[in-house]
DNA sequence: GCCAACGTTGGC
DNA sequence: GCCAACGTTGGC
């Protein structure tokens, strides 16, 4: 099972919004290296949901919850996402910038990058910065 | 508010 | 095909 992380403004659409929603349609998506991850995206995948912003931190789990479909008439493709669980303790960008076993996540190395993937090693070094 | 990174657009 | 200009994102 593939893990990934998934980048979103909270003003715009947090994980409350997430939540609340049941889950969402990650749509609008217009990055070539993006829509690359959402088409490798699987049923089942789970991906952290960080905030952008003032948060900067990681705060929750969701799951895929539908594979890439078409997202408009141009070859750009959305996915399913539904919430799993909050983190027991957010994750800053500060603190995974310091971790070990991070600094080369590729959210860090390519910080624009809004859908970016997660390595096995990453994911259990973010779960135990994040209390579970 | 500024700047770096990066993608897109358009002139040549 | 190159590159300057510009827009957007996101951290500081």
């Amino acid at each position: 099972m593939a893990h990934w992380l998934l980048k979103s403004e909270p003003d715009s659409y947090g994980w409350d919004d997430l939540v609340r929603d049941g889950g969402t349609e990650w749509d609008g998506v217009r990055n070539h290296a993006a829509a690359k991850h959402l088409r490798a995206m699987a049923v089942g995948d789970d991906a952290i949901f960080y905030h952008s912003g003032k948060d900067k931190a990681a705060v929750g789990i969701a799951r895929i919850a539908r594979a890439a479909q078409a997202d408009g008439d141009e070859g750009w493709v959305s996915v399913r996402v539904e919430p799993d669980r909050s983190l027991p303790r957010p994750v800053t960008l500060a603190a995974m910038k310091a971790a070990v076993g991070l600094q080369d996540m590729a959210m860090l190395r390519q910080s624009r990058l809004s859908v970016s993937p997660v390595t096995d090693g990453e994911w259990t070094a973010l779960m135990r910065l994040a209390g579970e």
